[in-house]
DNA sequence: GGGGAGAGATGCCGC
DNA sequence: GCGGCATTTCTCCCC
């Protein structure tokens, strides 16, 4: 591990080197201003910031405030180092993309190797809510018999489908927060090419989701769709347990 | 500025509950564990990482490899410290999400001040592209003559609005990228809403974009729409310069 | 504060 | 590789 404290342009400049040949996790502390040209063109004027350059050459420039980086290039990206007059200038280039940060003052810079062959464990996605759906069909309606997940169509996959008690095919589709218009035409573009592909007329749709906003709402309603309050798994778990506990109360 | 290398727990702990109370930038390299509960649940298991915590209550955590941080909480954050008996404990709680992580071996500590008050200069977004086919209209077809932008609608905003030679009703769609079928429907959206408002039929709709993929094309298409092909500003700049360089060869 | 939509979105999975 | 789409998306803007 390399950590200096206010480096010269020269000491920042060799850690900086030796850390990317070694895929080292690198992270400055920095006054720096920075350019992005390539999807879009940027330019941020001076202030303090932190860079962070992953082993996987992925870069990252994060100003004080929010949880986006303000800058950044993903990985596949070719990271070289110059000298100004008086600056250092970090550049990282990728395909026709190209992002500048010139280091006007190291507060500090660290390099080190890092050992992480862990991936995230999660749950609660909108696929398993599909599957809780599909385990639980009375969370719909009574007498929907789901026969299929994840169905493919050439314009978009549909989350549940299955028949309803009354023998019409019935298209699920499950958002883990608030539906939205986007919400309400993707179902719709599932029930007209389910209609066309099997030339049958009796399909519905159906939107489940904890909640819909009014317009979302209304849209469903006027095209003939119907919408089930159904809270994604996991979703705020402590927090509806706490409160089932009060209930008791 | 507070940098301290393998810190005890001590150490650690007083570094960081001084430098969230004072609203310091905190970067620790850290082994650790995280759980994540809220809007769904998660676990990650041992391993080095790199946390940040922003003087906004932002907390990123990173894993050595992709440009997005493996857990996190937004601002407005409540940060806590806790000892178990061997390792320090970082909770983060908002609402009803609770992040925590788990410190089993600290690489580095740092806290420090920072100071930024600059924001992104930017160009080159679809509000962007939006403006440049409102000046010049041609871009679309001889004869257009676009009355408005970013119209406001119930059913969402419309880019561009305007008139094509004809006296029809001509909307816009831009996209800064591929087109997909959520454009289309978007666009098929703010077509049969100005429709159904205005009580008129003749209303075209146009996808503007540098390219369409097939299957929205084809939608496109079916619903009578149109698709132009237009680049948006700023978009890869330099590389075309140089291949406009190349082409005078 | 909610709704609607963009983002240099990124990441995942399926064909 | 492209297509389609979810994301603990985040962020911005407008009502």
């Amino acid at each position: 591990m390399e950590l200096l404290k206010q480096p010269s342009i020269e000491e920042a400049e060799e850690v900086l080197n030796r850390g990317i040949s070694k895929k080292h996790a690198i992270i400055i502390s920095a006054k720096c201003t920075a350019r992005y040209s390539g999807r879009a063109e940027s330019f941020l004027p001076t202030g303090d910031r932190i860079i962070f350059i992953k082993p996987d050459t992925t870069i990252l420039l994060h100003q004080i405030s929010g949880s986006q980086p303000v800058n950044w290039m993903p990985g596949e990206t070719i990271h070289s180092i110059h000298r100004t007059e008086k600056n250092l200038v970090l550049n990282s280039v990728r395909g026709g993309e190209k992002l500048s940060i010139e280091l006007q003052q190291i507060h500090f810079i660290n390099s080190m190797k890092l050992e992480d062959t862990e991936i995230l464990q999660s749950q609660g996605s909108e696929k398993d809510m599909a599957e809780m759906i599909y385990k639980n069909p009375l969370l719909i309606e009574k007498g929907f018999k789901p026969f299929s997940m994840e169905e493919q169509t050439k314009y978009g996959f549909i989350d549940v489908f299955g028949n309803d008690a009354k023998g019409n095919l019935l298209i699920i589709e499950c958002k883990r927060y608030n539906a939205d218009l986007g919400a309400v035409t993707q179902l719709r573009r599932y029930v007209e090419k389910i209609k066309k592909d099997k030339g049958v007329e009796n399909v519905r749709g159906i939107i489940a989701a904890p909640k819909i906003s009014p317009n979302a709402h209304k849209m469903l309603h006027d095209w003939g769709f119907d919408f089930r309050k159904v809270d994604p798994p996991k979703f705020f778990e402590e927090k509806k347990k706490k409160q089932s506990k009060l209930d008791n109360f």
